[in-house]
RNA sequence: GCCCCUAUUGUCUAGUGGUUAGGACGCAGCCCUUUCAAGGCUAAAACCCGGGUUCGAAUCCCGGUAGGGGCACCA
């Protein structure tokens, strides 16, 4: 049975790559057949950011992944949340002090800095404390110095394992350091509690970023020294900018729920983010997240970053839109409508934009000309292929004007009707006719939708005052 | 500084020794058309460099170069 995990740290929103891993750790579970699992990892009190565990709650569900367990979703392997284990890392690190795998040390943060300051950082950092003996160390606990425990790397040798993402992986155990596992106030590292909650939790998939391929090594002594086995590794890699930059908040980079919020789906956000990296070796690129789980393939992830489009996102997220229901779209679309719209059958327009719209912030500028028409110079009425010059357009403007009047029945399909008719008999192109019209009821270059469609909705009195004011405008 | 990883059009990518190097976004043009969009078609655009191996390398090996990552009582 596949378990994967998502054990993000609390330290602020969810990021795009956070996103993403959620997302393939999620994917490779369940296709699987496998379970889920969120694991908090707040081990850093510091720089814990209480409001963010909510914010990865509410990322995760709107991404549409689920867990299968989690903090509030106990499956047997909790607590979830790592500052609830203290005991059990406290357990497991004496286990291996006692094996030999770990030590105290008492270094303070202070000595470090000046064995630094030399020029060259220290690789392969060997602890003083690393061969105290019995004595000394009880001395040092009764002089009330309180001591972290680091972990013994074996001198010599090197360490490997695979990677299904970047396979083959060898470092010489030289550069491992003697890492600490358990800080002076009890709480362990991340180096330390992931080894220690994957195995406990029985994680067979670590899927995590790139950034921790080369301490692996360090966990899988870990592993070693507790005679535990190994998970599966999937690092991930980055997911940058398109100037090769990494993505980040403080340069005013959107996170996953900011995208939200500037008018990207959820489920074209997750579909473009599982894209970056991965593809399902044909050319489809439209997935929900149900055939993303049929199609997902752990052995198809890319080695290299992949820089994020912006254009790219759009257009998927443009095709999302298309492929919703009318009545999904219409939903959605009513939260972006401006005021002034009541005498509009918003039904229908919803219609019109559904196929227009990339992106629904930009909703409100869409269809900001029905509420109020722009002002507009008159060579709007200039369209050379529609052959509209300001002539024929005020002659058009002119004849039409009373034809519309008197029309009862209001409709897109009877105003057309009306409309090309009239071009026959005046051996007009249609485009003469109708560019004048539309010109003066939108004000724009371009509308969401063509002349008849346009006056159906607006109503007949104010395409006929609309109508009116393009006439004042050309003569 | 030491170690690890990566390298196909502007971007995401396909490609596992023999291909006119394929697709997608974006860009340009054409068609369709009641403007725009959508849709259809077409174009321009790439194998980081240098050595090998081989009858033959984008593909395998070595070396450069460039970019990324790690070397915290952060994750």
């Amino acid at each position: 049975m596949f378990r994967t995990r998502f054990a993000p740290s609390p330290t602020g929103y969810m990021h795009i790559g956070n996103l993403r891993t959620a997302l393939y750790a999620y994917l490779i579970a369940k296709q699987a057949g496998g379970a889920f699992i969120l694991r908090i990892e707040d081990t850093d009190q510091s720089r814990n950011v209480p409001e963010s565990v909510a914010a990865i709650y509410n990322g995760l569900k709107l991404a549409g992944i689920e867990y299968d367990e989690g903090p509030d979703k106990d499956g047997g392997y909790g607590p979830y949340v790592q500052s609830q284990r203290l005991g059990i890392y406290k357990k497991h690190s004496e286990e291996l002090i006692k094996k030999g795998h770990a030590y105290y040390c008492f270094c303070q943060k202070e000595d470090k800095p000046a064995l630094e300051s030399t020029g060259e950082r220290v690789q392969g950092f060997r602890d003083p404390c690393r061969d105290l003996n019995a004595e000394e160390i009880q001395a040092k606990f009764d002089a009330g110095i309180l001591p972290v425990v680091r972990q013994r790397i074996p001198e010599g040798g090197e360490s490997s394992f695979f990677d299904h993402v970047y396979g083959e992986i060898a470092i010489d155990n030289s550069q491992l350091d003697d890492q600490v596992l358990l800080k002076s106030d009890g709480f362990p590292t991340y180096n330390f509690a992931n080894v220690v909650d994957d195995h406990l939790m029985g994680i067979t998939h670590v899927i995590r970023g790139q950034e921790y391929l080369s301490s692996t090594p360090k966990y899988n002594l870990l592993y070693e020294a507790f005679g535990w086995e190994r998970p599966e590794y999937i690092h991930l890699p980055h997911i940058i900018k398109e100037d090769g930059s990494k993505l980040s908040k403080r340069k005013g980079d959107p996170s996953y729920e900011d995208l939200v919020k500037m008018g990207y789906l959820p489920e074209a956000i997750v579909n473009y983010v599982a894209l970056l990296g991965w593809n399902p070796g044909d050319e489809r690129e439209f997935f929900l997240l149900p055939e993303l789980t049929q199609a997902f393939d752990m052995n198809r992830i890319n080695k290299s970053s992949a820089a994020f489009s912006f254009d790219k996102l759009r257009w998927l997220n443009g095709e999302h839109i298309r492929a919703l229901s009318p009545e999904t779209f219409h939903e959605l679309a009513l939260t972006y409508y401006p005021q002034g719209l009541e005498k509009i059958d918003l039904g229908k327009l919803s219609q019109l934009i559904q196929i227009r719209t990339e992106n629904l912030a930009e909703i409100p500028n869409l269809v900001a000309f029905f509420v109020d028409l722009p002002s507009y110079e008159s060579d709007l009425f200039l369209h050379q292929k529609s052959k509209s010059t300001l002539e024929s357009s005020l002659l058009v403007l002119q004849q039409v004007q009373p034809l519309l009047a008197s029309l009862d029945e209001w409709t897109n399909e009877s105003l057309f009707a009306l409309l090309k008719s009239f071009s026959q008999e005046q051996g007009l192109k249609v485009g003469t006719v109708m560019w004048p019209i539309r010109t003066a009821l939108s004000g724009q270059e371009t509308s969401p939708g063509g002349a008849t469609e346009l006056a159906a909705l607006l109503g007949k009195d104010e395409t006929l005052r609309r109508i009116r004011l393009g006439l004042e405008k050309l003569s």
